[in-house]
DNA sequence: GACCAGGTAGCAA
DNA sequence: TTGCTACATGGT
């Protein structure tokens, strides 16, 4: 086993594990302690996650981040949670607005995560009419029938399915996992994928909204969707998912950025958000409203 | 038993 | 283009 630390003080803003892996942004980590999203975790609870099948742990403890694996996996944490972002600067330079504000000031050291792009893509097809914790449920048990299982200092762990894997899957096999009119999305996207027609990594090298219009054509993936996957996995920080809190909180704080059409109110609530890192800023208003979290 | 949950596809006008 | 509506499932 390899191990590692990093002294979160070293952080620019800091890093609040909890709210970096339970605020709904990533369905690809879980908590050794318990069920996710309920509840605030142990302390020093470890968070696992299984990339290209490495398995990966990481957890805080006295304001360290310790991380274990079966490799050198600093680099990989770092850019998983986004470690090299300077928040302290992201939140300075965010927009001086009443809520926003309320949103950062409640869940300091709360940072994006950069997940991979096909087990993203399949988690937000997942996520429609659904709720978050139903949407970790749902991934967790597509990793356990169709994924990899990873054997790591005693523990079990699953990683996420390969296009291959999860094409081998069937609409049927995936409704009886409880997916319902989910089912046949997943599987044709992960054949899509699977044949190399369209690779969801592909919209990296697109324009923004360019690069949304290409991830629309896989089948589940809306603009919602797309933004979803731009921003949590393809670093895209401008992209701002109008999911229903996001157009709650525009019906009640920023009712002149509703233009009608989606793509109309995403620039308009890009642009309120403060553009480049509107993104940021979107996943802690949806946080904060959607938990009720005051901090 | 309604109502809701990080929406999208398919179709009509 | 824009505006419906059906779609599965589980929790409150």
């Amino acid at each position: 086993m390899e191990t590692g630390t990093i002294p979160t003080d070293d952080l620019s803003g800091g890093l609040d594990l909890y709210r970096t892996l339970e605020s709904g942004q990533t369905y690809l980590w879980r908590r050794a302690d318990g069920d996710m999203y309920t509840g605030t975790p142990a302390p020093e609870a470890w968070y696992y996650t299984v990339v290209d099948d490495t398995p990966l742990r990481v957890r805080i403890r006295d304001g360290v981040l310790e991380w274990e694996s079966t490799t050198d996996a600093e680099p990989l944490v770092r850019r998983l949670l986004r470690l090299d972002d300077d928040l302290e600067a992201i939140v300075d330079a965010a927009p001086d607005d009443p809520l926003l504000r309320e949103a950062y000031d409640a869940h300091r050291g709360m940072r994006l995560v950069e997940d991979p792009p096909f087990g993203t893509l399949v988690s937000f097809i997942c996520s429609a009419q659904m709720r978050v914790s139903r949407i970790h449920d749902m991934v967790s048990t597509l990793a356990r029938e169709y994924g990899d299982e990873i054997r790591f200092d005693g523990e079990q762990y699953y990683a996420f399915p390969t296009p291959d894997q999860l094409a081998a899957a069937t609409e049927a096999e995936l409704r009886e996992l409880g997916l319902g009119y989910r089912a046949p999305y997943v599987v044709r996207t992960a054949e899509m994928v699977a044949e190399d027609e369209v690779h969801p990594a592909a919209a990296r090298d697109l324009e923004y909204e360019a690069a949304r219009e290409y991830l629309c054509q896989f089948v589940g993936v809306g603009d919602k969707v797309a933004d979803c996957v731009l921003l949590f996995s393809l670093g895209f920080d401008e992209a701002v998912p109008l999911d229903t809190w996001i157009k709650s909180a525009i019906a009640d704080h920023y009712p002149d950025c509703d233009r009608g059409s989606y793509a109309a109110t995403s620039r308009a609530i890009r642009g309120r958000l403060g553009g480049e890192y509107a993104g940021y800023a979107q996943t802690y208003l949806f946080h904060h409203l959607r938990t009720g979290d005051d901090g």
